[in-house]
DNA sequence: TTGGATTTTTAGCACGTTCCAATTCCAGCG
DNA sequence: CGCTGGAATTGGAACGTGCTAAAAATCCAA
């Protein structure tokens, strides 16, 4: 058996290449591209017989190889700060779900709010060619640290800008959402509503701690700073900020919080002191995790639909990439109010559930 | 102005390169290459040197280049079924952590139970030269549609075993676990022990069940069939199975569930029917979510440790990887009973909160 | 059959990197 | 001064794919 015959039958060494498939097609490697790309310049049983041995060889296409002629490498990366939070996770849900069909496989990377992880995973997936990025900046992260590897690549940011970057940027509507959540409480007869959790570094806090100042001032009730609480945000943090609701002049007597976590913190330690939250005292919470409708009293809550946000800024992104335009672009996305067992109910916001 | 000049001022068009590098600091493309490659060959001031320049002119490795050479890639796949399953998500966190610091940089992409996509993502993962995947396989798919996608690349399955797949795999002591908990309720004194949730084709339900089973026999009571209910692996799932549980002639009087899930709503169905979990009826559910903690009364749960799961796995692809040796191994990790208020507890199980 | 128009296929180069062998450099030795 | 040998550097040849210009094949009407 001579090295022509055995050719024919051997099975190569290293990866199955064009060039394989063409000998076992017959054709030349340059058909073979054509077929890959779907070209009408081939003909019907030519593409068939390439296609067969194609799938006879176990070909896999080689998208290195093609990068390095310029071709886009149809990946969009996901670089999300936190996968822990079931939000951002539905946040990645949406992006995935807009780029079903579409020319995109969106790749996912966790950061864990972690900013030299976040360097890491950005430079990588540029390594790889990505063709763009969603960006969910790490709390911590700048953008002076982040512009020269992000220079030249079209970036969507997502929930967090970061000041200084020049790059599209997708939110909700944090302040009116706050806004409405606030106004709704004191439409229902509460003089002395609280803002409970996070801390006054956080960009997202502030622009809801705006919507809340707003609605008191439109009612006419001067803000009262004691009621203005930081707390960290997690279960426990809604619970160390009872004491302060309570044990003060003039309580309390309804809070909007910083997101749904401390709210739920806040409405178990108000329970375990015996106040019935819904009845003695009201709760709104931000960002209507899923756990809002599970928990007892159910939470009302500003609903910012992740899935609709992720969604969003990949559609954005895709049209940057469609059009070559990176010119950055801000889309905020409207809020809006769940109002379940935890507050009162009233016109136009009736119960959800 | 001549070319010569110019070359060196101007801003090319395309990606830098490493000649452009090599340029820059006046040494040779071999020389940044070796740079690179973190090769002692070089000396100190020239590496210096090369560095500067590589962050002046903003370089980006270009990992399609250097696949085409036979470079491995340094990535691998995480392939996941569910990603909006809080467990899955904690399961690609702990593969996630044991990537930390090593060679491999992670990506995930989520197949949403839904077999086409999971080609797809696999098929784009080898495309863009992933050297190893963690592959939770989607319900519905099958090792025949799979095999050639995967031929030839390191796979660790987690969770789910596709027969007939040639591949490692990582899974909890289903058995052993629900075993465990089976005999903890018979300990406790219930002697009418019922299975809830799940449905019969699915693999880890026949595991869990055999578990169950396992434990009567041990204790010498006889199995009842009607005690063995299947439902919807989701919360209304569980609530459907209380009439068959308590309107029969002797009914049961503890449930272990398929997951928690399921507790979580068999349990809230049977509070609504006031029957007191925990007190006339004990509940034990399977992985031991967050959740678990937080409901009332808190769900005993088998706890499974998706972040061990995952990291384990990623350690097992990964000495794969090390070694270049392929042959399939199988890991089991212990599971813990995790006994809080939803039932009673009993020596060598003391409620852990 | 012929000439031109149209369809189909081909050969060859470019891309950015790594590997290999070859070359230069330099200090120390006889 | 030439020689040696190790350290440092270099040039060139791949690698697998996409694109382009051009060759080849086919078709059609006269």
């Amino acid at each position: 058996m001579n090295n022509a015959t055995r050719g024919e039958m051997e099975v190569r060494e290293g990866r199955t290449t064009i060039v394989d498939v063409a000998r076992r097609a017959g054709v030349s490697k340059s058909t073979v591209s054509l077929v890959l790309g779907g070209s009408s310049l081939v003909a019907e049983t030519t593409r068939e017989r390439v296609s067969d041995a194609m799938t006879e060889l176990g070909y896999i296409y080689h998208r290195g190889a093609a990068t390095l002629r310029g071709a886009k490498s149809g990946v969009i990366g996901m670089v999300i700060n936190d996968l822990s939070n079931p939000f951002y996770v539905e946040l990645a849900i949406g992006i995935e779900q807009a780029c079903q069909g579409g020319a995109y496989i969106p790749f996912l990377a966790n950061t864990a709010e972690n900013a030299i992880r976040q360097q890491q995973v950005i430079r990588s997936m540029r390594e790889h060619g990505a063709a763009g990025l969603v960006l969910a900046p790490a709390m911590g992260s700048s953008a002076s640290e982040l512009k020269p590897l992000l220079a030249g690549l079209p970036v969507v940011q997502v929930m967090r800008r970061l000041p200084g970057l020049r790059a599209s940027f997708v939110a909700p509507e944090n302040r009116e959402g706050a806004r409405k959540a606030t106004a709704h409480l004191i439409a229902v007869g509460h003089a002395r509503v609280a803002f409970v959790g996070g801390v006054s570094a956080m960009l997202v806090r502030e622009e809801r701690l705006a919507g809340y100042r707003l609605a008191l001032e439109e009612a006419g009730i001067s803000l009262d700073p004691s009621l203005v609480i930081e707390t960290t945000t997690n279960y426990s943090g809604g619970g160390t900020a009872v004491p302060q609701l309570l044990n003060i002049h003039e309580p309390a007597t309804a809070a909007l919080c910083f997101n749904d976590v401390v709210a739920i913190g806040l409405t178990r330690a108000l329970m375990e002191a015996s106040v019935s939250v819904g009845v003695d005292f009201d709760v709104i919470g931000f960002d209507d995790i899923e756990e809002a409708r599970h928990t007892r009293p159910a939470l009302s809550s500003v609903a910012v639909n992740p899935r609709d946000l992720g969604s969003r800024a990949a559609q954005l992104l895709m049209r940057h990439l469609a059009s070559g335009d990176f010119e950055p672009e801000a889309v905020l996305c409207p809020t809006t109010l769940a109002v379940r067992k935890s507050c009162r109910a009233a016109s136009p916001y009736e119960r959800v559930d």
